[in-house]
DNA sequence: GGCTGTGAAACATTTCACAGCA
DNA sequence: TGCTGTGAAATGTTTCACAGCC
């Protein structure tokens, strides 16, 4: 795996940005810098590890002091994508699209929720904390008005699939697919599957053995 | 990582077992057999991965042919602690714990969610999709009545800390966490964490560098 | 003294490639 | 012939341990 820059970050390294960003905002400024044993501390990752991911990324600490919270922090975004605000769009107004929504930590990282967008004519025009209910057939202006760059899909899974290809069409090249279907779409688009009974079948085998 | 009989088997080979059962649940009984690449291609993982995982649980291919589709269904599902059915409680009824229960994915693999979970008293007595909404303070009987073994946390972050050390403490010894923060619990108790927001930053990472 | 940065070793995981069996 | 099972190599990731700098 390469290192330095900014470039071929390993996808282990990735995973763990989130991580360390999310403790850095909770940190609420009250500290100016911060130790490779804290951050790791803070995260179930190992000091020798996050030493190893940030040097990966080229960020430089102070030795016998740490590393300074608000250039990490920044770097972290940027590196993340978060730099300008990134617009989301929940395709499926039911109960998971609804908590999605309701839930604050996309737009505590820099995302904005645009939309809701689902087929029921009864919820189009309705809001769900402050995101508007519309037409998924408005789905495609939308895109380019609202600067729509992913989209996350909550609607059954009956339908995913055809979901999926008709968000594709629009031009969002990223997709977070919360049904539980394998999507089959067209390279170019980026597809990223959270399965909740994955989670729990993975729960469930490290607790059989016990 | 050793191989063979029954344990110790790697965490991404732990990983992958729900996809494949997956895969064999919605074969429907058409097919007696799988090869290793159908399987692969079903599961976005390399013929060679299958092989390799399926050898370290101990199950036998026939070569030339395959492997048995109901011999390996039952397999997994054992491996996976998913021969009795697996008690669940969904701590929290808002979007997000309504949404779970409505997921049709956790009965459709052994689970059986047995309630909802929540303080508000207004909800407590209702029901969504057949499951009973009941009181917090219900709990700690119903683990034992119920023969609940995993809670699913759905909670607000403010008070997900604080249900999750009471959850912890009526005995439930695996908890799956949805709410953004990490959890501080005594050794004994499995926590497994499913971030939202980390997903989506991950997908915007590769997002921004296309 | 405290903490970073990083070679080198250890460990984990995947892939290759092919012998061997039905 | 078609597909499994698996050594061996390749690759990816984490940990150790300590020199080096503030």
């Amino acid at each position: 795996m390469p290192d330095g820059g900014d470039r071929g970050i390993s996808r282990a390294t990735v995973a763990r940005l989130p991580r360390y960003l999310g403790v850095l905002d909770d940190l609420g400024g009250h500290q100016a810098t911060i130790s490779s044993d804290d951050l790791a501390a803070a995260t179930d990752v190992t000091a020798a590890n996050v030493r190893r991911d940030l040097s990966h990324l080229g960020f430089p600490g102070v030795r016998g002091v740490g590393y300074e919270v608000e250039r990490l922090r920044s770097l972290l975004r940027r590196e993340l994508g978060l730099t300008a605000d990134v617009g989301v769009a929940i395709i499926g107004a039911g109960n998971l699209g609804r908590a999605l929504a309701n839930y604050g930590g996309f737009r505590r990282r820099g995302f904005r929720v645009a939309g809701l967008y689902d087929i029921d004519v009864t919820k189009v025009g309705t809001e769900v904390a402050g995101v508007p209910i519309r037409s998924l057939a408005d789905l495609d202006t939308d895109v380019v008005a609202a600067d729509i760059a992913i989209a996350i899909i909550a609607t059954p899974a009956t339908v995913a699939q055809e979901v999926a290809e008709r968000v594709a069409g629009t031009g969002v090249g990223s997709i977070l697919n919360f049904a539980p279907v394998r999507l089959r779409l067209s390279e170019g688009v980026e597809v990223r599957q959270v399965d909740l009974s994955t989670e729990l079948q993975i729960l469930s085998y490290y607790r059989s053995r016990r």
